[in-house]
DNA sequence: GTTTGTGAACAGTTTCACAGCT
DNA sequence: AGCTGTGAAACTGTTCACAAAC
């Protein structure tokens, strides 16, 4: 998923889509692997498969950004990395902040792949007096209070939170109000924030409440429903509908996943 | 988002939409809060608000669940709760192994929200012996070769690599042949997995690389921008010369391949 | 009067299949 | 021959707007 509220109403006359963006980076990694193996062209065939997305998807793609490839032959690795770079932003530098130094936090301001691309470590902040100075990843940890100057003194203009839900909202706001405009939230809510700022979320229990869903689908073909429905405090029960009320609480019983 | 899903023909003629999957767990989750207020009804404009959707697309969400609300008044609180719980596949437990206990695994494994709702973790495994035996977040670790063995014995089908990169994919390999079908991949790589195992990623570079995009896109349009464009590492010559050979936002020149 | 549930219009995305370049 | 680039078709997702239900 993707922005919080405040997205640009798909004025896309002249940009790229969505869902591409989201590719980009995955194609990125998957050119620098070749790169660093000085493989001088791919077809998009190749490409696709190391990306994990098909060719004609790759290609279209691709066709949003330019005529960067060669019939007959395939793309120059090298230059499509720069290519895409130069899209996504990469070739400039992007100091981040990251605040909440917990568990999580750690772990990001640890994750390498961090600075390689275009991202550098501006800050790591904690509100808690008793974290702060102590190094982690090679960085001291800064008290919440500093977090304006922080800002300011970098130009920095992506944050990452991952501070408990309860912060998340006051320190989004603390970071917008310094003239952060895009946030990765971490925490587990949804953030509001003026228009103009991007918000992307990570959201763990997320993922795992679909990957139950449709583990609970490959599950549930024959194996029946548990339990009994509790009576619905407001409405009656509508369960007998013989025709049209497709729903109901009962199965739905699809044909989902066809062996 | 991304299930990096096996290629299915989305045999799906009855079930609920990916993209109402996907919202489903925004929804409890603001569902839940308003529960423990003890808020007895809730309408679709103020539960969207919660949940940072619009009302017609929450409505039109629930609708592929049934008809669950009472017009004029909007939807019971402890029954949607209840549903969607339901249609989540949370009204059963999911046993749920990490395996790579590093800086992120233990953040993972210490994260509240795992347990709190139908998801418990059964064991943390990872690769290094000297972990082995230590507790984290109150569980021993246990080493990479019971793997196999712990997922059999406690029934496990949702596993989460949280390993570096390079052992992603052998650690998905024996996840799956040991009956886990459902990853959740934190590591850096496209992991190929047989035809009804369902992979999700997490990947914080590619979100910030998409942030990226749409910051320099805000600072390219409006004017502003406070300076905060330091060095440029390694640009490539042609940088000044326009986009590409196509149709781009600018000029068109000839496609040129680097040498 | 209020609010849901939903067909219909619209928008965005993916896939197909092939013309056109190398 | 091989491979890209792209219109057109097919599909998925979102928004609109209003009739039906309370």
């Amino acid at each position: 998923m993707a922005t919080g509220r405040t997205h640009r109403p798909a004025t896309r006359s002249r940009g790229i889509p969505e869902a591409t963006v989201a590719r980009l980076p995955l194609y990125l990694r998957a050119l620098t692997a070749l790169s660093e193996r000085s493989v001088p062209t791919v077809s998009s065939e190749e490409l696709a498969a190391a990306a994990g997305v098909n060719s004609a998807k790759l290609r279209k793609d691709f066709s949003y950004l330019g005529s960067y490839g060669t019939r007959g032959v395939g793309y120059d690795v090298e230059y499509l990395v720069y290519q895409i770079s130069r899209e996504l932003g990469l070739t400039q530098d992007w100091p981040v902040v990251i605040v909440g130094i917990g568990n999580l936090g750690a772990a990001l301001a640890n994750y390498g792949g961090f600075a390689s691309r275009g991202f550098r470590v501006a800050a790591l902040i904690d509100a808690d007096p008793a974290m702060a100075g102590k190094p982690v990843a090679g960085l001291p940890v800064r008290h919440t209070d500093e977090l304006e100057s922080i800002i300011t003194d970098n130009g920095v203009s992506i944050g990452v939170i991952a501070t408990p839900a309860g912060a998340a909202q006051q320190v989004c706001d603390r970071l917008v109000a310094a003239g952060v405009t895009s946030i990765l939230n971490f925490a587990p809510t949804v953030l509001s924030v003026p228009e103009g700022v991007d918000v992307r979320k990570v959201d763990l229990s997320i993922e795992l409440q679909i990957l139950a869903f449709h583990e609970q689908r490959k599950a549930g073909e024959e194996t029946t429903q548990p339990a009994a429905t509790p009576s619905r405090p407001g409405a009656h029960a509508r369960a007998a509908a013989g025709a049209g009320s497709r729903k109901g609480p009962d199965g739905d019983v699809p044909a989902v996943m066809p062996a």
